[in-house]
DNA sequence: TTAACAATGTGAAAATAATAACAAAAAAAC
DNA sequence: GTTTTTTTGTTATTATTTTCACATTGTTAA
């Protein structure tokens, strides 16, 4: 059986940017794709594209390419969690807000289902369709949804004790976005995302190529 | 002489983030700092930090470990541009609105200078000390103040056509927050950041961890 | 003084990731 | 019906990134 725990972190990244990629051209009603159109859309090679598809293990047809639909339910296959994963907002600040509109009604396997917030006056609210609660309550509303997945969107000040009680009520995995790295088990996956560094990427790069001339 | 160019893109990110850390060991009042305790914070190895400390020529003190102030110098020689660099923000929604307030007043080389929307009621308000203007003026309002850096933060759908008048307008290094890739010539820097597929690629390795199970 | 320790610095090796090269075969062109 | 073209699938190669292993050397302690 084909081995997921194997597969490339660099490769479960593009499977789920290639999934987004199709599920524009079904919309379109395209119902094939090759390699080198996947590619350009991603800013990557084809022979990456067929690499990639070539470890989950599936077959294109010469001369015609990827069948749009069979892929994306193949990617679904290997990226999803049959039942589904709940997920919570921890912070109702701008970024939080942002990702409770960005995801909403995106992904049927993910499912928003709780956002925390200390503010009395968020809590309580709902916001596209989603309840915020108070973070005094995280760990009983965790349990009570079944919430595997955290993203931590609180200020930095507030990283460490988040991650804590994130924990402490059993969350599987954490996507940080406060500049502070946390401190898991290492049963919870981890995975830390941090802004100013992207920006100060783009403007080393953009130095540097200034310097070249 | 030490050649940036060829400092891993790794290192590079890595860098801002030891340098963040050592800011706020800075304000702690430490003076030194081994390799192992940055990256512990890192979660990291302190080999790892070690060798990105070499490849950047910085030599520590057998025992004593490294210079907090010197460090977060010579990083900032290495990563920051002398002159500074302008940056503008794209869209102001949540995301927009969270990256502003997360930025004010952090980096004094990389400062937000304006920021774009195509909403009246948001064009001409300030927020964080930044203003905001129209869509329309984007290209003036860029050279005007020489603004090198753009932050995509638009809805999905205007992706394309921002990146195009971004480039039009003569910007050097684009972060496109967006779902959707853009393309640009080579010789503007670009960085993607997708938050869908940082969110998918946690629940699979939640998945996979309680598959091993 | 000297042995043990604890830290840095780095060449070599291993692991991970991307690219090149090309065989195979379906489709199109002639 | 044969040749050319186009595209997939995969092995081999190269490049990048991380880790290992250990020499070196201040510092501490016996």
């Amino acid at each position: 059986m084909l081995e997921l725990k194997n597969l490339p972190h660099k490769t479960i990244e593009r499977l789920s940017q290639y999934r987004r990629a199709l599920l524009i051209c079904l919309e379109k009603g395209q119902t094939h794709i090759y390699s080198h159109e996947i590619a350009r859309i991603q800013h990557i090679t084809a022979v990456q594209v067929r690499r990639d598809l070539m470890l989950i293990g599936y077959t294109g047809t010469l001369r015609k390419g990827y069948n749009v639909k069979e892929l994306i339910d193949l990617i679904g296959e290997i990226i999803d969690s049959q039942e589904g994963i709940n997920v919570a907002i921890i912070g109702m600040g701008n970024l939080g807000r942002a990702l409770i509109n960005y995801f909403s009604g995106k992904r049927s396997h993910l499912k928003i289902v709780a956002s925390f917030d200390i503010n009395p006056d968020k809590i309580g609210n709902t916001m596209s369709g989603v309840p915020c609660f108070s973070t005094e309550d995280m760990e009983k509303v965790i349990r009570e949804k079944n919430i595997r997945v955290g993203i931590m969107t609180v200020p930095a000040d507030f990283a460490t004790q988040t991650a804590e009680a994130l924990v402490q009520a059993g969350i599987r995995g954490i996507l940080n976005y406060t500049p502070k790295p946390v401190n898991v088990p290492k049963e919870v996956y981890l995975e830390e995302y941090d802004m100013i560094t992207s920006l100060e990427k783009v403007a080393f790069y953009v130095k540097i190529n200034e310097d070249k001339k």
